[in-house]
RNA sequence: GGGCCUAUAGCUCAGCUGGUUCAGAGCACCUGCCUUACAAGCAGGGGGUCAUAGGUUCGAAUCCUAUUGGGCCCACCA
């Protein structure tokens, strides 16, 4: 190593050549051997997505989870892949032809579909292309696409078991409405907000009577499909009403009034309008009372024919022209302001409207029972363990999965009609055929006598049979791919797909494999900007993932996601986080070149400091890798990271390096040299789960290595003995050489003005030679006699001293002495009070006791020593 | 409306079944240093009555109760 070279670590050309010399020897790739599986699936991105900070942080964890293995010996298996987002993708497709001017329900289906495939052509892929930026080693052999050929098999066969076994049934149902994506959605994909509107006082004519009925509402524009008011039969405020038929504001129509328990007698006026075609409630009350429903609006949110004259407006025009029609002809009694909760589109972000229509269901209740147990019982592991409650909560009261979606670009379902509407649901055409023929006793009918249903499956439909679908468990559930990798290892996902996926896959696991599908799932926290702001898009406060890993380089970037990430944690990201990575990246690589720069000479016998410096890094260094693994075992990443990167830039850098390296330019014994490379080995296979480039970049150049040997193949360092009584007494070796050095600076002592050190009897002079080298001390002395003009310390119960000659300021040296005198004897009363308290000796655990007794003679033989030690300033 | 989680240094967090390994870590901050591995660094340093009020206990950051603040999930009150 010459000093031509950078002192600055630049990944750019790094990064790459590494990549593309793990995907050339198929590190990352695995086939079923004898070995332990380890497998984790792809929570899979969007087909045409680009990579976020979310995808980012999700996929740097899966990455050092599944590199870890790898280095622990398993066969690690992650598999990558794509989802097709149905309604994210059609939207995207939507817009794009929009804006050439074609509109959707201008093309054909198959047109449509033309379309869309070409645009997942485009831009499908891109986001596992960024993967393999990250470093992500994922076996790419076995990228999946929910829409491929096998997942899109196992999709429709999943969909005829499911429905040949009664759980899959068609009915008309209220459901989320979409206006704008034109489509059902499930009640996950529905978010409720809180809404500034108003509660509107609409009056309605009792027929027959003078008055008026008034009813409160927060919708006025769905009057048109009013076909009664109801009132609580209890309510005497409401009692003249019963029986009455009253007139629909505006439009004069009659409809009668009912009585349910149902209403309220509190809110508002105790009247309620019922709409039983636009809210679910209505929509029940409807049901139970024989009411007629008209559904007033048009699939896109505007009012239909039965809207009047407000026919054609949007909804929420026609709520404000309503407002004022009903002001002008004295129907509003009032308008009042009112927040109250609206659900809205996942999706498209538009208010949801519930609307009667006819779509498919998954019963929940037999797929929930063995998925929540195996979450209770701990078969499958959340970390953190909170999400089990929320998991238990939604499982528990699971209601039926609204899996049609009126969309085209997904799994098209497949049930087959006949033109009276009976139908069949069958894997393809020729079966459907078959059964239809079957059902109707008609040998003659014909392929083009039947018609597939338009709508296709929600996304998840295909996404909760990941862990199996990937393997090909579902179309040949006995193959050996799927017996080997299955269950699965680990999931790492973000919690808010924790309904959307991860228990659906739990179900699915247990319903096509019968055993969980995962052991452990590790929730990732959201990633934040600094104000705590999700990011997002629109904020445009969410970094480009691509721009910081060519500016700190990817192991920068994970190292500074991975400070910071401890599981279901948000993640409150901030580019400073990855400085300190890229800094610590320039740390190793500084230390790689003092030990790279180094000549070793066997003739050099190794010095007393060395030899005792390589006997206590190799303990701390044992220590730390069971620390680390123990961490591993709890999902603790982050602070297996700390541990590592404390390890390396305090023990290895600061005293070890410092320690042991030779004055410039001279040669390092052999026995040094061979013990620091292979600490350094050690360091790096520990760190290269979490910053895989950088630490095969130095482990290849730390030695000859050969093409196709790796870090990534290598082993996790394991833990050994260590000897914690040295490593504790090098403790005290690092307080005394920081005290000297205070000593130093206070005193102005020169570094390169040799000092005496002195110490009392009970100094530990094993490390003496370590000492010496780090403060530069001419000698240590022990001894009894202390100097005169000598700035003193304790560490532990040792006092040490420091001559300074005439420079020493004895008062100030007293004042300090006395303040710790004053802190020492209040700790000594309080050890004192504890001992002589008989509850405490009688109650407390004996081992706590002892230790009292033990800091009893401590306080005092430090007191003694502090005394002595001011009295002897006193008389200078 | 129901439920869950959380409150510890300026910031982000660790403190397991109550007892100096109990007040910690990293970053930030302050003071010296461009000392031939590293200024993306080195050495040294300051900083918290562990949200508040009660309680249990010989002993509470740790257990219990209430209050307040923050977050999340679920829910058909118009």
């Amino acid at each position: 190593m010459t000093k031509e070279i950078s002192s600055k670590y630049d990944p750019s050309e790094v990064d790459d050549k590494w990549y593309g010399y793990w995907l050339r020897h198929g590190f990352f790739r695995s086939v079923p051997d004898g070995r332990e599986p380890f497998t984790i699936v792809i929570p899979p991105p969007n087909v045409t997505g680009v990579l976020h900070m979310g995808h980012m942080l999700n996929n740097t964890i899966q990455d050092i989870i599944v590199r870890r293995a790898r280095m622990n010996g398993k066969n690690a298996c992650w598999v990558p892949g794509t989802d097709h987002a149905s309604i994210a993708t059609e939207a995207k497709v939507v817009a794009k032809l929009a804006s050439e001017g074609i509109a959707k329900n201008s093309l054909t289906r198959e047109q449509f579909l033309e379309h869309a495939w070409e645009w997942t052509r485009k831009h499908g892929g891109i986001i596992l292309e960024q993967l393999k930026k990250l470093g992500a080693s994922c076996d790419w052999e076995r990228t999946c696409f929910t829409m491929d050929e096998v997942r899109s098999k196992s999709v429709i066969k999943v969909f005829c078991d499911l429905y040949n076994k009664g759980m899959i049934y068609r009915g008309v149902r209220m459901v989320n409405w979409d206006p704008k994506a034109l489509t059902a959605l499930s009640d996950e994909e529905v978010n409720h907000r809180e809404q500034n509107g108003k509660l509107y006082y609409l009056k309605y004519k009792i027929v027959g009577d003078a008055g008026f009925a008034v009813v409160a509402t927060t919708r006025p524009e769905t009057i048109m499909g009013d076909t009664a008011m109801c009132i609580n039969p209890a309510n005497p405020k409401t009692a003249h009403l019963k029986g009455k038929r009253v007139a629909v504001p505006l439009i004069g129509r009659e409809i009668p009034v009912i009585e349910d328990e149902y209403v309220d007698m509190e809110f508002g006026t105790g009247c309620l309008k019922v709409t039983p075609a636009h809210d679910v409630n209505d929509y029940m009350l409807g049901r139970k009372h024989n009411l007629p429903s008209t559904d007033i609006f048009n699939d896109n949110g505007t009012l239909n024919e039965n809207g009047a004259m407000y026919a054609g407006m949007d909804r929420f025009e026609a709520r404000k022209k309503i407002e004022l029609d009903l002001q002008e002809a004295g129907l509003l009694e009032k308008a009042e302001p009112y927040t109250n909760k609206v659900g809205f589109s996942e999706r498209t972000d538009v208010p949801i409207e519930p609307k009667l229509s006819t779509q498919w269901f998954l019963k929940m209740d037999g797929l929930a029972a063995p998925a929540l147990a195996a979450v209770e019982n701990d078969t499958v592991r959340f970390y953190p363990e909170k999400f089990k409650n929320i998991y238990r909560h939604w499982m528990s009261g699971i209601k039926d999965w609204c899996i049609s979606r009126q969309l085209w670009w997904g799994h098209r379902i497949p049930a087959y009609y006949l033109p009276d509407g009976r139908y069949v649901v069958a894997e393809n055409e020729s079966e459907a055929l078959d059964k239809l023929r079957k059902m109707t006793g008609d040998d003659s009918l014909q392929p083009s006598d039947m018609k597939q249903d338009v709508d296709c499956l929600d996304t998840w439909f295909s996404s909760w049979l990941w862990p199996v679908s990937v393997f090909d468990g579902i179309n040949s559930p006995d193959n050996s791919e799927i017996n080997y990798y299955y269950p699965t290892s680990d999931l790492v996902t973000a919690p808010d797909i924790i309904f959307f996926w991860v228990a659906r896959m739990i179900m699915s696991g247990y319903e096509y494999r019968g055993i969980e599908c995962f052991k452990n799932v590790y929730f990732t926290g959201i990633v934040r900007d600094k104000l705590g702001r999700k990011m997002s898009k629109q904020l445009g406060n969410s970094p480009d993932p691509l721009e910081l890993i060519s500016k700190y380089g990817a192991d920068g970037v994970r190292m500074g996601l991975m400070l910071t990430a401890p599981a279901g944690n948000d993640l409150p990201f901030d580019e400073a986080l990855c400085e300190q990575g890229r800094n610590f990246n320039n740390k190793i690589w500084n230390a790689f070149r003092l030990v790279k720069s180094w000549n070793s000479d066997a003739q050099i016998q190794q010095p007393e400091a060395s030899a005792i410096a390589c006997r206590w890094f190799e303990s701390v260094l044992n220590i730390t890798v069971s620390e680390v693994d123990d961490l591993f075992g709890k999902y603790r990443l982050s602070e297996a990271l700390m541990l590592i990167y404390k390890l390396f830039w305090d023990e290895f850098s600061s005293w070890y390096l410092e320690t042991v390296k030779p004055a410039y330019q001279q040669p390092v014994d052999e026995k040094t040299y061979r013990a620091t490379l292979e600490y350094f080995d050690a360091l790096l296979r520990l760190l290269h789960p979490f910053m895989p480039f950088i630490t095969e970049e130095l482990w290849q150049a730390t030695e000859e290595r050969a093409d196709g040997e790796s870090i990534t193949v290598s082993a996790t360092p394991v833990a050994k003995d260590s000897d914690r009584e040295l490593v504790a007494a090098f403790e005290a070796v690092k307080e005394i050489i920081s005290n000297v050095r205070t000593v130093r600076k206070q005193n102005n002592i020169p570094a390169k003005e040799s000092i005496v050190l002195e110490a009392t009897g009970k100094h530990d002079s094993r490390f003496d030679a370590v000492i010496r080298k780090a403060v530069g001390a001419g000698a240590i002395r022990v001894t009894d006699t202390k100097s005169h003009g000598a700035v003193s310390f304790l560490v532990g119960t040792v006092e040490y001293s420091v001559p300074v000659g005439g420079n020493i300021d004895a008062e100030a040296e007293t004042v300090k002495l006395k303040e710790e005198l004053k802190y020492m004897e209040g700790f000594l009363a309080s050890v004192e009070k504890k001992l002589s308290n008989e509850k405490f000796v009688a109650n407390a655990k004996p081992e706590i006791v002892e230790n009292e007794r033990r800091k009893l003679a401590d306080a005092r033989s430090k007191i003694e020593a502090i005394n002595g030690r001011i009295n002897m300033l006193g008389s200078i």
